[in-house]
DNA sequence: GACCACTATATCGAATCGATATAGCGAAAG
DNA sequence: CTTTCGCTATATCGATTCGATATAGTGGTC
C-alpha cells in the first residue's frame, strides 16, 4: 500500500525519504499520515525488488561522493558514537540524503498495484489508490471506483440487523458508521458517473458520432 | 486496542476466541473486522498478564443450541445458512474449546486502556473505545469525546491549505475526507451536548421567570 | 558560544492482517 | 453407508505498519 503511493510520488520526480513523507503529510495528510518507520524500510524493499534506485547525493552541486569525515567533536559521547556505530557496521551509513529514482520495473509495478494489488476493504488503502488513479486508463479507473462500491455496499448490507441489543454508545458508533458508509457510496456514485460522462462525453445526444456496442 | 475489546466483551460474559471474533464481527463488524491472527495472540498476552483466565472447560452453561433444520442443496443453500447463522448467531460448544473469564486485574486493565490507553488517532480505536463507553465514569466519557473532538479539529486545520496542486482524483479524495471528519465533529458535538444534558439534568431549571420553550 | 529547531536516515519491538494448517462434527448428497 | 461440504475452533507464520528512539548535520537566534 505505501509501496504504492511511494511509487506514485516518484513518478512526478526523484525525491529522499524525508521528502516523500512530508509531500504525503502536507498533501494527503489527513488521509494517511505515514511514519517514518514504515518509508524507510518500504524504500529499502523498493530497491532490493529494483523498483527504485538509490543515487547517493552530494551536498553540493557536483554530486559527488562525500568524504567521509569522522565525527572529530572531541566530545566523548561522539567517540563513543563512533564505537558503537563501528560495532554495528551493517551498511554503516553516512548521514547523505539518499535520493531515490523510480526505474521501468517500478513504473510497471505502479499501474499493477493500482489496479489490482493490495486489498481495498479500507478507506486509507482505497484514498491512496483513488489519489494517483490519473495514472490509470480510464476503464481501470472506472472497475476501481465499482470493486469499492460494491465492497461497501455489502458491508452496509451486513450491518443491517445488527444494531440488536446495543447500548447506547455501540449504537452511536454503529448508526454513525454506516451513515458515513453510505455517503461514501454516494461520493463514489458522484464519482462514477463523472468518469461516465467523461468517458461518454454526449451521454443524452442520440446522434450517430457516439457509437456504443 | 484489541485487548480493550475482547476484555470489554468478557465484562458481559465468558467467552471463547471464536465467539469473541464473532461478537465483534456480527455486533461492531461495520466499525472493525477482526482476524483471528489478532484475537489469539491477544488472548495469550491477556492471559499472561493475568488479565484473564483460560478455563478448560466444555459446554458452558448456556448449553442450548438451536437444532437448525436446514433443507437446503449445494452451494447457494451455503451463502443463505451463512446468513441465517450471523442473524441468529448458536452457540454451538463443540470440542476443546477455550472459555476465557476476566480477572479482577483484568477488569482494572480495561478501564485503564479505556480512558487512557492507545491512540485515538484512528476511527477503528476511536470507535471501538466509544463503544464500550458506558462502562467509563461520566467525566472520563465526556473527556474521551473531547479530545477526539480537538485531535479532529486539528486534523482539519492542518489539511486546510494542503488543497492546491493536485489532480482532480487526489482533490476529490481529500475534500471528502474533509467533509468526512467534519461530519465526525458534528456528531460528536451533538454527543457532547448529549453528555452534558445527562450530567446536568435539569438544564432549564429557571429559577428566575425566564422563557421556557 | 550555547541553544534550539529543522532536516535526514535508521532500527527496534509490538500490533495487526491475511493466509494457511489442522481437526471435529453435523447434515446433505450420492 | 460413505463421501463431501460447510461450520466451529485453535494456532502459527510472514509481511506491513506504527510509535518511539538514536544519531547527526545545518542554520538561526540570543
Amino acid at each position: 500500500m505505501l509501496d504504492m503511493a511511494i511509487l506514485g510520488l516518484l513518478e512526478e520526480r526523484d525525491l529522499h525519504g524525508y521528502e516523500i513523507r512530508r509531500q504525503l503529510r502536507d498533501n494527503l495528510g489527513i488521509l494517511a499520515n505515514v511514519s517514518f518507520g514504515s518509508i524507510y524500510p518500504a524504500l529499502t524493499r523498493l530497491e532490493k525488488s529494483g523498483a527504485v534506485q538509490a543515487t547517493d547525493s552530494g551536498p553540493g552541486p557536483e554530486g559527488q561522493a562525500r568524504t567521509p569525515k569522522a565525527p572529530h567533536t572531541g566530545s566523548l559521547s561522539g567517540e563513543l558514537a563512533v564505537l558503537r556505530a563501528r560495532r554495528h557496521p551493517t551498511t554503516h551509513s553516512r548521514r547523505g540524503k539518499k535520493v531515490y529514482r523510480i526505474t521501468d520495473k517500478g513504473r510497471q509495478l505502479f499501474v499493477q498495484l493500482l489496479a489490482e494489488g493490495g486489498t481495498l476493504d479500507d478507506a486509507r488503502s482505497f484514498g491512496l489508490r483513488l489519489a494517483f488513479a490519473r495514472h490509470l486508463a480510464p476503464q481501470a479507473r472506472l472497475s476501481l471506483l465499482e470493486r469499492r462500491r460494491a465492497q461497501l455496499v455489502q458491508r452496509l448490507a451486513q450491518a443491517e440487523g445488527a444494531n440488536v441489543e446495543l447500548d447506547v454508545y455501540a449504537r452511536s458508533v454503529v448508526q454513525h458508521t454506516a451513515d458515513s458508509v453510505a455517503q461514501d457510496i454516494s461520493w463514489l456514485d458522484r464519482l462514477i458517473a463523472s468518469e461516465r460522462a467523461a468517458f461518454h462525453p454526449a451521454p443524452a445526444d442520440l446522434t450517430y458520432e457516439g457509437d456504443i456496442r
